[in-house]
DNA sequence: TATTGTTATACTCTATAACTATA
DNA sequence: TATAGTTATAGAGTATAACAATA
């Protein structure tokens, strides 16, 4: 069984802050790679409590995009399209297959590579996961003027481009 | 045992990367979660680089520098002071006391409180770490101007500070 | 009742080695 | 030899529940 068919994580629980914001300044406040994981882990959490009724990841998400993105390619295509190693990404595939979003069929031309493809159930699932991303997104941007976001975004490419591809 | 205890794991192979550099823009170039997660990723593989002769992990090395900011400090002080739950801050206080860099006494107006310092080893290997950490910072500094990387360091700060505390 | 420290456990993503089947 | 898919395993960070000892 996969764990993702257990009930969906429960929200995190809105705690208030109660540390007094007079915070001085400290050492570890302009760490990049602190202030990277601390902030992706702000948009993880997030993304679990918008897509809660999901019961939807990240990777998850991001490997049904891959496969609507490229029909009836092989794992090895999707590994390469989303930058994450095969390996990963077969555990990715069998949970999607097992909860019925997405096909794999065999390649008629070379038998090893498999042919995948979402199902009617995952391409109607699709428009609402979409929605919900968006959301995400748009509760984060409203934080921040576009010219910010873009440079954001553009900024971090530049970080995670500049090392080693994760695909196999 | 601790699972740090035994050799420092293997500097990520330099992989050259061999997909064409004419990738198409995708749909998920732009999503924040994303370019985090992957920047913060890069950014722990060079941690794990520079750091390999210490055997050093980031929380590892953040609770060194929360130690020696807060001198005498209780865990749960320095739970707070990390913003990471106590109970994630045990583990690694437990790691660095068996490696000889911490001490933990009791405290004496509180016999629930621990009195936690550095050890002269510890004291002594602090300037060692931070010059490796100085050398990473500015190695990611270096693809980017100075307001670049003040403004990336306020915006991931105001991300992740925007979220609930993590110290419990 | 609340706090300190602790154990146990789970989840998410990432990483590597080794294997089978096919090319 | 090389590639596609797979299994197993590990590491790093984060999260929650529950408990004993002390306040």
């Amino acid at each position: 069984m996969t764990k993702s068919a257990s009930t969906p994580r429960p929200a995190r629980r809105g705690k208030q802050r109660t540390v007094a914001p007079n915070d001085a300044p400290k050492e570890v406040d302009d760490w990049l790679g602190r202030n990277l994981s601390r902030a992706a882990n702000t948009v993880l959490n997030r993304f679990q409590e918008v897509f809660s009724e999901y019961d939807m990841r990240p990777a998850l998400y991001s490997a049904l995009v891959a496969i609507e993105n490229n029909p009836g390619a092989s794992g090895a295509q999707i590994s390469s399209w989303m930058d994450v190693p095969r390996t990963n990404v077969v555990i990715l595939l069998r949970e999607l297959e097992e909860r019925g979003l997405i096909s794999r069929g065999r390649s008629d031309e070379d038998r090893r590579a498999q042919s995948i493809d979402l199902t009617q159930k995952g391409r109607r699932l699709m428009p609402k996961l979409r929605t919900a991303h968006k959301r995400l997104e748009a509760e984060f941007a409203a934080s921040m003027s576009s010219s910010e976001r873009q440079l954001l975004n553009r900024t971090l490419r530049r970080i995670w481009q500049a090392g080693p591809s994760s695909a196999e």
